[in-house]
DNA sequence: TAAAAAACTACCCGTTTGTGTAGGTGAAAT
DNA sequence: ATTTCACCTACACAAACGGGTAGTTTTTTA
């Protein structure tokens, strides 16, 4: 049996979750709570398997809820279930440890669906959300100068934080020979400093 | 009528692809090539709406094939069809701009049904890789050293690559008062130069 | 095999940086 | 009311850095 819990501020969803769940095989609804305050004081004892719980709660927002609810639980799974769906909370959630995002709008049985492959090891999501996601992957080709492969090695370490003599240390040539390494890295990544290379590289994604 | 192709070195799935497409309603088999150079030679003057491509292919990665095809028709959705899944193989393709990610083992309907969801905007993805790709957003809460937010100012500039003297300029102080704050700014984030705490943001997602 | 590219080392010079020390202001907390 | 904290400035010194020049070896490629 796979308990599920709704955290929402209407009472009107709040509802047709409980019963949607109760009515369904192998699902069974944990409770269903107005807020977060309320949700982790009935969590205190056992939580249940699933989450649903909205973007934005009246006291806290919905990553918030994610972040200190996993703190105490980290293997319950949340799925974010919302109205609206903006763009950065998508991310928020997921970075807070969200399984899965859905609209509000989804039907019954995809809902049901949803829950299910949460609990199986799966991240649902409404389709609109999954090509947000996967488009934050892409680098729009931006290519990057053509470095060599030494030069590669070198930036590597550098954007690891290692000093000039320890990259040299590490690939067993001298200080110097990195910082010969660097200003060719400079000049093709138009740069001049170490911590603008290591900026842009995290900026690009490179690497 | 949506058109599909698929590219996969494999006699045997390209058939059965073709066969379930064109037994489809709404859809129908642009093609079927063996190699992404083949593929690349028969869209020539005209592309197909989805292609579903192997993750490797006899001439080239499945990522590079979807950098070249999108190169030339940026407008075409590139599913990954894939027996084995690797993860460094889902970012890469997603990174070279794949709209979806489905494993072989997807049954015929599911196929079909994920071909219609790249088509209207989604992003199919079977649940594990879903599951991968949402977790790759998690940050373990590592929560940052707490900085002021002046110091937080000046990091911000910093890992966009100003120098001292710049951001100095930037939040109307000396390069002194610059030098300052990094000095404390390194002292709590436990690093000893420009470059390292630029890794770090990075690396820590902070910020 | 010859030419080109990559990798390596070294030295110089002016600038920036890291670190320490020493102090002044104003606002918030006790 | 005193302390704490963030914020600011200044100066000094050694170390590291960025940029230039110059030359050797190794590997790739034509």
């Amino acid at each position: 049996m796979i308990t599920v819990a709704i955290v929402d501020a209407q009472r009107h969803t709040r509802e047709g979750v409980q019963r949607l769940v109760d009515a369904s095989d192998g699902l069974s609804c944990f409770g269903a709570y107005a807020d977060g305050h309320s949700a982790f004081e009935a969590f205190e004892r056992q939580s249940p398997d699933i989450v649903l719980v909205e973007a934005e709660l009246p006291d806290m927002s919905g990553y918030e809820f994610i972040r200190r609810l996993l703190y105490k639980t980290p293997d319950t799974e949340v799925l974010i279930f919302t109205e609206v769906i903006e763009e950065e909370d998508i991310f928020q959630s997921f970075r807070a440890g969200a399984t899965g995002y859905l609209s509000k709008k989804i039907s019954p049985s995809d809902l049901l669906q949803s829950i299910r492959e949460a609990y199986n090891g799966g991240a649902p999501m409404t389709p609109e959300v999954a090509r947000h996601v996967v488009t934050s992957f892409r680098h729009d080709a931006k290519q990057l100068p053509s470095l060599s492969q030494r030069e590669y090695d070198v930036l590597a370490l550098l954007c690891k934080g290692y000093s000039s003599r320890k990259i040299g240390e590490r690939l067993f040539v001298s200080s110097n020979t990195v910082r010969f390494h660097l200003k060719n890295i400079y000049r093709k990544l138009k740069v001049s400093s170490r911590h603008e290379a290591v900026a842009m590289v995290a900026k690009e994604g490179m690497l």
